[in-house]
DNA sequence: CTGAAAGCGCTAACAA
DNA sequence: TTGTTAGCGCTTTCAG
């Protein structure tokens, strides 16, 4: 099987590989009469134009990366859902790379994105990047950058985030409001933005609420294998909370465990609250509570920016900022309280 | 920022654009000193090879796609990241594409696979395909395909997959040892491989319990928005099922909802075991029996073989089956019987 | 050990 | 309306 090319229908139709090349993207230089016969020829022989031989002469890839944490997570998963739907109907093609929350594995990752393998970026950053560099490095390439949901805050590019300290503010009002008195907010970074804002809102809550700091309890969570351990021994604590906000969904299913081995009940002795987009939410036992962020809408948003960057060179990204709200839903974890 | 590429070095270190590329491919023909100088410059300038380049020239892109129904779905999020560890260490790029369980769409996606964007295609196939000429045909451009978990069964190519059969005969015995008498079987598709088999399982092993075939009722929701209205109508049947096995993870919020709205309880009224990765059951109510798949083992072991196709021409993908078993995880929703 | 030259498949001036 | 030609940036003979 020789691959067929536009070398070959020129041959076989006694044309040039200009007029193929023209007919084949429908030029209006070419008569309908040679574009039928090239279309025609084209569709028999099964000729795929290569896209590589384009993207080299046209400078342009048609590609896109999406640069995440991790794919095992709703938010994730639902929005690159959203940024493929944006790709599909633009004919752009994504890439993904995973930084499994490691700021090397981003760098790296990054760097070969600088290559003109694609047109832009979509990024998530780790939970450890503190850095820029990485991604200014990018900019300076002229690959558009947009952040969804994770940014970096020292950069001047597009974002689209949920309204996180607004979140953070509601969670923890909802749990007053329910009765908590010592609430514990659970991280998963020091850095990363998303985290720190609902803190601080979780923090700006509670102390209007007239919390003294000391019952203000904030646990980072900075490594996977040692969660379940680290909230067990929250929870055993002589100060255990009353009240908990996990800042991420990868917590629930840890401080669901922990609690029932350890025989504690939700609501009854703790309430629970999370960030999440869990479909199984309002089947769990019980149902939780979520702060439920619009993931798909988060990844379209950013995609449809992004190619906005990529394709109209007169728009400006580094001003762009979009804030999609996440809704709370209240269910059974946080029952209880007036 | 005018890019660098080799002629740029070449110029700034008075030697030739092949002394160049061969010192930046560490070329025994090359004298150490001329590769130090080159990598030297190179890393100074942030010199980076453009890939496309070197795939039109080498007709090799060091890119595979995935091809998959979905990405919001455990099963399908583990298996990327089984897939992506793999690719990393292998340097390859992915490319990920979604057919929305639309034959049209894994189509179109396959047809432009043919290009020689990628090297190789996993695909899990749509709930809709039947038809296998669009693999044929990729086959036939010297891709090769490598399934994973939902494959195509007259296609000659390898295919990791879990033990469906045996785990459909696996649930539908654990049903009946816990009391059940007339299980039902939900499904999605009356073509996917994985559904018929778990599907014949169920069958087997109800027969060759004396359960008569009224008693076997199999249940296909082939659309996902009418599935919750098709489960909860089963369940008010008066021929309710006194136990359900949910072919896949999606069916299983629906099910547990429904019973949930109309008072059925798990397991009392009806026992649920499910083809799940779900890392919420056993924070379910009730936690949920499940099979789980080996998802992130089979992306590892589809994606290492693809490679094996890939890299060694003299390796034949055709006759390679690879089974890599579930497991049954039994969890209260199975509760009760003997 | 280094260099010259051809060409991967396609596009885009520019001619005709 | 069609054709000629010169590359895109890289790799790879083949010569030197």
């Amino acid at each position: 099987m020789s691959k067929v090319n536009i070398k070959v229908l020129a041959e076989q139709l006694q044309l040039s590989v200009s007029t193929i090349s023209k007919a084949l993207r429908d030029s209006y230089e070419i008569s309908d009469e040679t574009k039928k016969k090239v279309l025609e020829l084209a569709a028999q022989l099964n000729y795929v134009p290569n896209p590589y031989a384009s993207s080299l002469r046209k400078k342009k890839s048609k590609t896109i990366a999406v640069v995440l944490p991790e794919v095992a997570d709703n938010f994730f998963s639902l929005a690159i859902n959203g940024i493929q739907s944006i790709a599909e109907t633009k004919g752009y093609h994504v890439l993904i790379y995973l930084s499994h929350e490691k700021f090397a594995n981003e760098r790296t990752i990054l760097e070969d994105c600088q290559s003109g393998r694609v047109d832009g970026v979509l990024i998530s950053i780790s939970s450890e990047t503190k850095s820029a560099e990485h991604i200014i490095k990018l900019q300076a390439n002229n690959i558009p950058v947009v952040f969804f949901d994770r940014e970096q805050e020292s950069i001047e590019t597009a974002r689209v985030t949920t309204n996180d300290y607004d979140c953070g503010l509601m969670a923890a009002n909802h749990l007053l409001k329910k009765g908590c008195r010592k609430p514990a907010f659970v991280s998963i970074s020091q850095s990363l933005p998303i985290c720190l804002n609902r803190e601080e809102g979780f923090k700006a809550a509670l102390t209007e609420a007239g919390i003294p700091e000391a019952n203000q309890q904030i646990i980072y969570c900075t490594d996977n294998d040692s969660m379940y351990d680290q909230i067990k021994t929250i929870l055993q604590n002589k100060h255990r909370p009353d009240g908990l906000i996990a800042s991420v969904e990868k917590i629930v299913t840890p401080v669901y465990l922990a609690c029932h081995e350890l025989g504690i009940h939700i609501p009854e002795d703790i309430k629970v609250i999370a960030f999440a987009t869990l479909d199984t939410a309002p089947i769990l036992n019980p149902p939780l509570t979520t702060i439920t962020q619009p993931a798909f809408e988060i990844g379209k948003a950013a995609a449809t920016l992004l190619f906005k960057g990529i394709e109209k060179s007169t728009f400006d990204l580094s001003k762009e900022r979009m804030v999609i709200p996440s809704v709370l839903i209240e269910r059974e974890s946080t029952a209880g309280g007036s």
